[in-house]
RNA sequence: GCGAUCAUAGCUCAACUGGCAGAGCACCGGACUGUGGCUCCGGGGGUUAGCGGUUCAAGCCCGCUUGGUCGCCCCA
């Protein structure tokens, strides 16, 4: 007997209606990228397990609970990878990039892996687009980059996608904030979750973006991180505002906007998206400043900023919005007794090798099983040629859309083809 | 990780208090021996998610497993 084989939970095939989507988002996407002057990066899919529990935090949902960790035959841990800054990170400092050019702008799109629980838009294994910028401190980057992707989100339609914006200090500052935080917090220690008192000691900060409403309640009467920022931390975020607005990019500010990573300093921003589709996984991307990631992996002083979008996110989004794509071939060709099959099996290749988008079934069957499979092919033409044609050196061309069928000479094929392509 | 809920054809769903597993859509073919869509006719497709239990008899009742969906949590 033989056994069915269901794929890994939480880990989706894509499939033929589906991936037409992906492939309209993600090429979408490179074309964005390159006027912007990124480049493709691709990295392994595992990675040493203290890569990220280094750079991601050991305090993290990520690293405490969600990692896909193994031991492999020499004895290493391994981790399938739960997101890409790191390992960019990595490939960087690995291969001296900083030597090469003072400037980096790397992007990559690939599968990471989470263990959680599923729902609509969130997966075991999730595919993100990831856009890094090395070398530059200024915040010109930061807002070059976030109107990269508001332009990016516009692109795809997808409308009703807020940013958000914080700024979370830097070594400067931050600590003498959290020791703020901390005090106030402890003030309310009872009336939090039992997950927020957990929180407490280990990452404060995380209280702030509770979803539980007695902790937001507290949340909210928090002192905000933005009154206390350094002079420079302040200084920085105010020049990302002021050319927020020379770019027009809108933004909402939101004070208590934490990031689920430990390594960002300084800007901080969430995508999300109002659309219900979604249900509650409405972030479908978010970013920031991560300064001192690349010195703490080993690297030197090399500041950087990035961020990541969601792709299954935005494929529901764009499906939402309506933007599916269609391909559909110019010309299906039907053929009538085996020598007209050997003529029509020369004349497709020479259209497609001429640059034209041409089916043919090698099935054959009756000419009208073959008309059906036109239609359902959503062809614009089909061709018929069978012995009576073949005998003239003709073909019937006819639009599928109605109409005459039209008789074209076998040389003229392509002409009339491109012809009609244009008009 | 916690809670709720669901699982019958590729899809959407029927099947009385337990009594021969069905329809629509989709797919394939024919009516038209060389012309699609509309119509009509026919066909293929199911261990009723899996395993076990109760029963003369289980899609239906019970248990376990797996998977989907929703909420909590978190994020992309």
């Amino acid at each position: 007997m033989n056994q069915k084989f269901a794929g890994v939970k939480g880990m989706n095939d894509l499939l033929p209606g589906e991936i037409e989507i992906w492939q309209h988002v993600e090429s979408t996407a490179h074309a964005v990228l390159a006027r912007y002057g990124y480049s493709e990066v691709r990295t392994p899919v595992v990675e040493d397990t203290a890569l990220f529990v280094r750079s991601v935090g050991e305090t993290t949902d990520i690293v405490g609970k969600e990692m896909y960790t193994f031991d492999d035959k020499a004895g290493r841990s391994l981790t399938l990878r739960p997101e890409g800054t790191a390992p960019a990170a990595r490939a960087y400092i690995e291969h001296s990039v900083q030597n090469l050019e003072p400037v980096s702008r790397w992007y990559y799109v690939g599968p990471m892996f989470r263990y959680e629980r599923m729902k609509t838009g969130r997966y075991r294994q999730f595919f993100q687009l990831g856009v890094e910028a090395y070398g530059i401190a200024e915040p010109a980057e930061d807002v070059e980059q976030m109107e990269l992707v508001t332009h990016l989100l516009a692109r795809l339609g997808l409308t009703g996608v807020s940013l958000n914006l914080n700024s979370l200090g830097d070594d400067a500052c931050r600590p003498e904030y959290q020791k703020k935080l901390v005090g106030y917090l402890e003030a309310h220690r009872e009336a939090l979750c039992a997950e927020c008192k957990e929180r407490l000691t280990r990452n404060p900060l995380r209280v702030l973006d509770c979803k539980n409403e007695r902790c937001q309640e507290i949340a909210r009467g928090a002192p905000s991180i933005l009154e206390m920022l350094c002079q420079p931390c302040q200084a920085h975020f105010a020049e990302v505002q002021r050319l927020l607005g020379v770019l027009r990019v809108p933004y909402v500010l939101n004070p208590r906007l934490v990031r689920g990573l430990d390594y960002y300093t300084r800007t901080a921003f969430e995508l999300v998206a109002a659309d219900p589709v979604l249900g509650t996984a409405s972030a479908v991307g978010g970013g920031g400043r991560y300064d001192k990631l690349v010195e703490s992996l080993g690297g030197s002083a090399v500041p950087a900023v990035g961020f990541a979008l969601g792709l299954d996110r935005l494929c529901l989004l764009a499906k939402a919005a309506g933007q599916v794509p269609t391909g559909r071939p110019e010309l299906f060709v039907v053929t009538v007794g085996p020598a007209a099959r050997d003529r029509a099996l020369e004349l497709a290749t020479g259209l497609r090798h001429a640059g034209h988008r041409v089916e043919l079934d090698a099935r054959g069957g009756s000419v009208k099983s073959q008309m059906k499979r036109a239609d359902k092919s959503a062809a614009t033409y089909a061709l018929v040629l069978g012995d009576q044609e073949l005998a003239e050196g003709v073909a019937q061309l006819k639009p599928m859309a109605g109409g005459e069928p039209v008789r074209v000479a076998l040389d003229r094929l392509e002409a009339t083809l491109t012809e009609l392509k244009q008009s």
